[in-house]
DNA sequence: ACCTCATTTGCGAACTATTCGCAAAAATCC
DNA sequence: GGATTTTTGCGAATAGTTCGCAAATGAGGT
């Protein structure tokens, strides 16, 4: 009568199948679409849940965009890198953290990106909180 | 007859002083309970509105914070840099856009910030969109 | 296959951040 | 101060997300 956690649901295979086939950051409203566009009727609150838990594994990164949405995508934010994401539909593509020096350059070489734009964000301690 | 926009108001006076003196990204609850402590009474409804228009001036650049929170602060876009963002307190420094190469040792150098981690998306049209 | 029981789901309600409509208040100009 | 326009406050509306709970489902054992 332990806990016998994890279960393997319909639900959850599908949400991670959506998830698997799509190379950019999804709200959960968008990932629910995509279950009914394929015909798989799961609740809006499912979805949140299992991103929680996605994410909770460490198997998919959230990203609120420019208006406050989250977003979500399949990719492992323990392996530190960064994305490339284009302004027309949206894929990111993972680009390797030495990369950054020369950036525009290695993305144009690497990945054929356009770069027209960037935005960074440094974190640590100021002066006065160390 | 024509139109006489732009009015001085109390309310814009006060919450523009609240974000002068604070280097450190504000949610619009946050500058509504920053007016209260001074007693300056101004409805949140307000604060939105004021703080769309600075957006719109250019005069404060928006951010969503990780749960998809908009914060705001007294910050320039249109002059190109970064941020270094304290974890402990939240104090924002400007970093040049220059510097990023040598991020961690100029941060360092220039404002004695110990850098600990750093977020990059970089945007533009992917191989695909072009 | 069937039974049991813990986990998960769906639903609707609750909650939070943000926006809107409109009448009352304040700012500007004369 | 009076006329006119803009701004404010309020409460209602909206949108994204979370919660509570009864019903459905998955896992394990027989
Ligand atoms: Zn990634
Ligand atoms: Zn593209
Ligand atoms: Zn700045
Ligand atoms: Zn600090």
């Amino acid at each position: 009568m332990g806990i016998r956690a994890d279960y393997v649901t319909r639900p959850r295979e599908w949400i991670a199948s959506i998830l698997a086939r799509e190379p950019r950051f999804l709200s959960a409203a968008q990932i629910h679409q995509g279950l009914e566009r394929v015909g798989a009727r799961v609740s809006l609150s499912t979805v949140y849940r299992t991103l929680d838990r996605l994410q909770a594994k460490g198997d998919i990164t959230a990203r609120p965009d420019a208006d406050g949405e989250v977003t979500y995508m399949l990719c492992e934010p323990s392996r530190h890198h960064h994305h490339a994401i284009c302004r027309a539909c949206g894929r990111v593509e993972d680009v390797d953290c030495a990369a950054m020096e020369q950036f525009a350059e290695s993305l144009r070489a690497l990945n054929g990106f356009e770069l027209d734009g960037h935005a960074i964000e440094f974190f640590g301690k100021c002066g006065a909180c160390r």
